[in-house]
DNA sequence: ATGTACCTTGGGAGCGCTCCCAGTTGTGAT
DNA sequence: ATCACAACTGGGAGCGCTCCCAAGGTACAT
């Protein structure tokens, strides 16, 4: 109240300057006092505090952003093509996490839709001119210019899911893999003896993560591998409903299906109740992203989880992990960047969660 | 690539002192090219532009902050209670029409959610240290004490909805009530006898009005509203299901309801089908806001539509409106800062749209 | 020629902050 | 007392840009 006493409300707001003055102490002094440096006297802490409270101080942060060449905010790419994916739970996770990380670090979030190349020129100019201290790319295609382009520029970035096994940047990803595992090795618990896979489409790398999971939990339950008991779908409710047709015509002793997401899993779902086959009693079903449908099919769907905030604050972590790493030009870059154990790695692999529900 | 060459990939970005130097003029010429200023010769701005394209130049943005005192972009603020929204078509929609409108005037888009006071505090912080140039605030609760901490620091912002129909803040709403007389007309058109109407709760003003648009709808039709057809619902699918069994239970002759949202036209429809009553045939059924719900349910929901992504866009028209309206404490403020008739108003009410489907 | 009016242009003066160096003060050892 | 050393502190020098003013040109009228 007293900063609206002084007449801060609409006016002009005070500068280091003048806290220092009224402090009566100099500019470096309050500087530090402001961003915590450990060299300042508890006596002159105090005193600087007080004037910053009485003057309803706040720092400049553009000034601040020029003077050290930081900006205390990350971009959140989000290409646009897949208006899908934007009002998912997905992309609200990813949000969510990465703004309460974030907030955490005091740092700000900016968000960019790219709907063309227009805007992408547009965002990549906007982090060569040092807007934001870093990118969080979400639902990259595998062949976006994007993450070169920002390579380009010197933009740390990381990248919400790899586009192939050989991913060269920084990323946070799901263990897909072992999500299909855990499916699959449920219905194999179960005692389910033909279990199936409706994949997603091939060119997608968590689509072939989560069939070499299935790959995995048979041959780890000594099963061999029916290359034919995998149908490929496309991650549509159309695809999952065709490519259980396919199965039930071609495999007759059929009693499990893992589907690679919850959406293919309703469509094989209704070719069930088409082919008069009960679930789980005469066929057993897992999807996967445990999204709403998931809840709400009948029965509901057992299916694997992914820890979606969990996802966003970690993309955060790695993030700011990297400028740590980044031998800053004027330090020496000590010793040889190695990876130091205890922080964060630059990419990460997060678990899931199987959510037993009904279907199997 | 000139400028890969020059080896700015990594290193220093050129200035605006080396573009001059380059092309051979002075600091402030460059400056007047880059901000498309007229006073410029054709001859010398042809010159800066090859300078600045073969070093590849980006302006500063911090720099240009500080010495501007303007950001370039704007803060959409979410009050995160509410998750829920924040999944939302509706949210996104906001997002996807903000997020183009600014790209349209090179703005950039700030995302805040605020869990909780101290991350508030924080925001407040934010917008005070001039970070932002305004703000887009949603799904604010009526006693949110934001509004009022960004007008003590002096930040224009607009409001997506009213928090009264004396709302003292620049706004862009949809007309609720005509929305919801166009869908209790279109009941009554379709010959419809005894229609109810299942309400927000009142201490929304969303919903006020949308019940007044019921009211009014029927008054239109020279009918008398009997108050006891108005059944208050709280915008959940369970508060519609409870409030559809009163209505059946106290209304025998009730062969029509519009629902103040579709969530709560979810929870009636179950209401009905439990009841054994068909849609539309015992009873027509039109919902608000059109969902993904309204084209799922069965039969497909008649509903509202509003122009979600329009809003969004309008919200930042405004926000810039209100830019220039403000006298700037360096010019006299001309006349008297009257709404010039041509100009986007700092409110708007945004026009629904019905859409039917078979339920009604 | 001389004057007037209008363009265009260069560059000084900041914007508010961080960085860093040199100066000051304080502490403990000798 | 004296010295070495550390802990604090003040303030100059920018960061890159915009704003603005005065200077220099140009064109046209007198």
């Amino acid at each position: 109240m007293t900063a609206v006493r002084n007449g801060l409300a609409g006016g002009r707001r005070p500068t280091l300057e003048q806290v220092a003055r009224l402090a009566g102490v100099g500019r470096g002094t309050v500087s530090r006092v402001v961003n915590g440096s450990p060299r300042v006297s508890e006596r002159t802490r105090e005193l600087v505090e007080d004037a910053i409270a009485e003057l309803g101080y706040i720092p400049n942060r553009a000034a601040r952003a020029l003077a050290a060449g930081t900006t205390d905010a990350v971009a959140l790419v989000v290409p646009e093509q897949e208006t899908r994916f934007f009002a998912e739970p997905y992309f609200s996770g990813i949000l969510r996490g990465a703004s309460a990380e974030l907030a955490e670090h005091d740092m700000q979030l900016f968000l960019t839709l790219i709907r063309n190349e227009r805007e992408r020129d547009r965002f990549t100019q906007y982090a060569a001119s040092h807007r934001v201290d870093g990118a969080l790319l979400v639902s990259l295609h595998a062949d976006d210019p994007l993450p070169d382009l920002l390579a380009e520029h010197g933009l740390p970035a990381v990248l919400n899911g790899r586009r192939s096994s050989a991913e060269s940047m920084p990323y946070v990803d799901t263990d897909n893999a072992a999500g299909a595992r855990a499916a699959v090795g449920h219905l194999l618990d179960g005692g389910r003896s033909t279990v199936a896979t409706i994949t997603g489409p091939p060119d997608m790398y968590v689509a072939r993560c989560r069939a070499d999971g299935y790959r995995e939990a048979l041959r780890a339950a000594g099963r061999e591998v029916d290359e034919s008991l995998l149908v490929q779908g496309d991650f549509t409710e159309e695809g999952g409903h065709r490519a259980m047709r396919r199965l039930l015509a071609a495999e007759p002793s059929l009693d499990a299906v893992f589907c690679a997401s919850d959406v293919m899993a309703a469509g094989a779902r209704l070719a069930l109740r088409e082919a008069g086959r009960s679930v789980p009693g005469d066929i057993a079903l897992v999807g996967f992203d445990d999204s709403a449908i998931a809840r709400h099919m009948d029965p509901p769907l057992t299916s694997v989880r992914q820890p979606i905030d969990e996802m966003g604050r970690e993309m955060v972590r790695v993030l700011l992990s990297l400028r740590e790493r980044e031998p800053t030009e004027t330090r020496p870059a000590r010793a040889a960047v190695q990876p130091e154990p205890g922080e964060p790695q630059p990419a990460r692999l997060l678990p899931t969660e199987l959510v037993v529900r009904s279907s199997s």
